[in-house]
DNA sequence: CCAATTTACGAACGTTCGTACTATTATAAC
DNA sequence: GTTATAATAGTACGAACGTTCGTAAATTGG
């Protein structure tokens, strides 16, 4: 038998291809129109056989959340993480950020973003997954803010939960405006607005960008 | 008999009632959350007797979304235009946004926002109305911005397609961050924001407040 | 008050939902 | 190669889905 580079075991092989199709579904479709049955259809597998990786539904859904935090995780932070620290890198995450809502592998767009409007109010696990994730991310977002004051290309006085909030917006409103109103200009929208918001906390005293 | 001011007949109330619900439950729960059996539980009806008012379920979603359009222009925007025109008018409707996606009738923040997110990727009647509801709001939103750059508070210069558009990023995020995250600060930060946006376009020369 | 119409109900349809069980096949370890 | 184990399929279930139909009740207009 060839056995892969990562040596997977046939189980987690297939795990993986069901949660990359469950991802691209619930992009799609949300959270919610992730049912076992389509899900099924899309792998070319029984109900009982996809089923059976999972035990429940709400698995299904905690591990689609897990595989699409990883997939954001690879695919917007690490690639940004080698990008200089400061300006550039915060630049480099809105950049990927952005891309990854239009990701191939995306068909709807980002589906953390279509899942927290589903379960924002629906107490459980699953709400708690994606609060734990958007956490994580919004953490990644303040400390890059932070390394931006450090290096003098923000004011000291830049409040990062502030800025780092003000740009989740831009992000939110720019997958709502390609999404649902098509609106192709959004992208160049996002970026003209962010280069606003980090004009607006440059330096005041234009001390030198230091380290 | 009765017959109220409004002088409506019975299935024209029964028929506002439902949808008072309607919004309701897609507050909380999305529009894929709006079930015919979930809906005749919460008015007390049976489920046969509640359809045969919509014909169809997308007929009922689309009905909800309407409904949801009219008290957003109630509440949100039909106070805001007895507020002075220019940043006091434009003001209003940001303060009154924020405070819908909070009203107790709302029991999980704006109904619209919610569905936008799960219908933005599948075209059909939802989505268009859906497009119609939100092309007009914004609509609503830039000719504020446009009679505030004709009272001479913002510059000339502004963008209104820009400006509305990181309005409407302020407003999603603290939607999303208040109902996801809990974050009791977001209003605040709301405020900060359209402030910040408003002073980014304050006139460059200080010309006097006209008309 | 009566007749016409609107409004609501109850039962049933076929489909899909998530899940439980059993059986069968494919893989891995020895 | 044989055996133990993991992985998939098959079948069936009760519940909920949207929808249809026939009928009873309530409301309306004359």
């Amino acid at each position: 038998m060839k056995k892969g580079i990562t040596a997977l075991r046939k189980g987690k092989q297939t795990r993986a291809a069901i949660l990359d199709k469950a991802v691209a579904i619930t992009s799609r479709l949300g959270l919610d129109g992730l049912t076992i049955g389509s899900l099924a259809q899309a792998t070319g597998m029984s109900k009982s056989g996809l089923f059976a990786h999972f035990g429940s539904r709400e698995e299904l859904l905690l591990a689609t959340l897990d595989h699409g935090a990883q997939l954001f995780t690879d695919v917007v932070i690490a690639p940004a993480l080698r990008a200089q620290r400061g300006a550039p890198r915060l630049r480099a995450l809105f950049g990927n950020w952005l891309d990854w809502t239009e990701s191939s592998a995306l068909p709807g767009g980002c589906p953390m973003i279509g899942a927290a409007a589903e379960y924002d109010d629906r107490p459980g696990p699953v709400r708690d997954r994606l609060r734990f994730g958007q956490g994580q991310w919004i953490g990644v977002l303040r400390k890059a803010i932070r390394l931006a004051i450090e290096t003098g290309e923000l004011d000291p006085a830049t409040d990062p939960a502030q800025l780092a909030f003000e740009m989740f917006g831009i992000a939110l409103v720019t997958h709502h405006h390609r999404r649902l109103l098509g609106d192709a200009g959004a992208r160049q929208r996002a970026l003209t607005a962010l280069d606003r918001l980090i004009a607006a906390n440059a330096p005041r005293s234009p001390a030198r960008a230091a380290a």
